[in-house]
DNA sequence: TGGCAAGCAAATGTCTGACAATTAGAAAGT
DNA sequence: ACTTTCTAATTGTCAGACATTTGCTTGCCA
């Protein structure tokens, strides 16, 4: 690990970067654990609370994991799938809330990505995931159901349709690009007939699922990419 | 912003939390300044060293910078693309190597995403972005190009593709998957043969793309998975 | 009046020392 | 053998001090 600081970055910056490095590299390796605050302000000649404040920019990154105690320390953390998803979720949503990314653009990036699955979601969707999507098409159907619930149980049949796939990679790649859409899709005003369009389009991409018949799937998946833009335009249309 | 810190985790932990949640649900909007220091340290009742280190992991995701001086202080960070690319890039990177995911899952979530791409792609691609393109397949043709070179080649190759769709959602959900595949490929011992049908797969697919034909460039992607997971096969097995 | 320099004030960056809280393991006692 | 107690190591928190950076004010001088 290199020890030495010069740049005209903060020293945490410095700190954490180094560390972090190693354990890209690889000389820091999973649940090892790093030397303790003090030795590391011996080996960086630093102060201890610069020390704290770049273990804590690590963690914050799920980096490492910090334990208090005799025996504790600092850890270099396994990334877990679970971490990893709500980092992908907070970076994706405040990229696309902050940038103005028109609506357009995520829409047809989310549909691209979940198309990509649909062709593997076709072959291996278990019991359990076509049964959460049908449990949500009908939560969708339910009279009173508000615009936001409705949207976070479309949020919940993507992700069911992306978890078919059965590749935990690709659920991760996906996950920021469904679950950040929803602060946008919530911007819209559903009318009952809206609903019913879409439900009717869940339903068929799960039957289309169930029946193992990707190219339904994509078909019907374009028909909703279209249904989404269209309710879009004319959401903000009446907006101004 | 809830001031009120109970739980059991650590007050800079709940603080940090306090604060990104206000920053995610938008009472604190982008370039906004956040109350000083040793104004957060009253609001929250604890020492300045808590509320650094709070701020600190907030930083290390992006969310807030800091300026030092006068008018300095920490202000809520529009999220870039760039510092975007770079989170998921490392986050995707570490996910793959510490979780022993199997090249298989990674190769095809990789290629299931960027065969969504191509259609787009084949659409949308710029003279510029086909020549980026046509540069790398020249590079990658060189001899005497090292593993890693041709690896890294590679990488920017398939960048150029993604960008091709002309959506930096896309390219931003992409990052991760491309490059975080590439520790994984530099396992690989690359003959001249395995180079040259690669080489020879680039290329179709860039004259597909240049025709704009999606077909074709998706076919050429759909080989191209094929022939890296036949590579990588032996690679292991050889290991082994 | 205009410009320049010095100084001031506010803010973050860093260091030091102290104490609190937690925890594993050693030591002691039964 | 078991339980209790003690101890040492380590992170978490606080307080105070000083360093550094930077925008703004003030005052001087031409």
């Amino acid at each position: 690990m290199k020890t030495d600081l010069n740049e005209n970055e903060d020293l945490s910056t410095q700190i954490a970067e180094a560390i972090r490095d190693a354990i890209i590299e690889g000389s820091l390796i999973v649940d090892q654990r790093l030397p303790s605050e003090a030795e590391l302000c011996e080996k960086f000649d630093v102060g201890r609370s610069t020390v704290r404040e770049a273990l804590k920019r690590l963690a914050a990154q799920n980096l490492i994991r910090t334990q208090r105690g005799a025996a504790g320390g600092a850890f270099v953390n396994r990334m877990s799938f679970e971490e990893a998803y709500d980092q992908q979720i907070t970076t994706s949503t405040l990229l696309l809330s902050m940038n103005r990314v028109d609506f357009e653009t995520a829409c047809e990036a989310r549909y691209a990505l979940e198309r990509s699955c649909a062709p593997l979601s076709a072959q291996r969707r278990t019991p359990d995931q076509l049964a959460t999507m049908r449990a949500e098409i009908h939560r969708q159907s339910q009279p009173g159901l508000t615009d936001e619930a409705f949207c976070a149980s479309d949020v919940a049949f993507h992700r069911a349709l992306v978890d078919g796939a059965g590749n935990p990679v690709l659920s991760y790649q996906l996950a920021g690009a469904v679950e950040a859409m929803q602060p946008l899709m919530n911007m819209i005003t559903y009318t009952q007939r809206d609903r019913d369009r879409i439900i009717a389009l869940h339903s068929q991409i799960a039957d289309a699922l169930e029946a193992k018949d990707a190219a339904a799937a994509n078909a019907r998946l374009i028909d909703l990419e279209t249904e989404t833009l269209k309710l879009a335009k004319s959401a903000f249309a009446a907006r101004r």
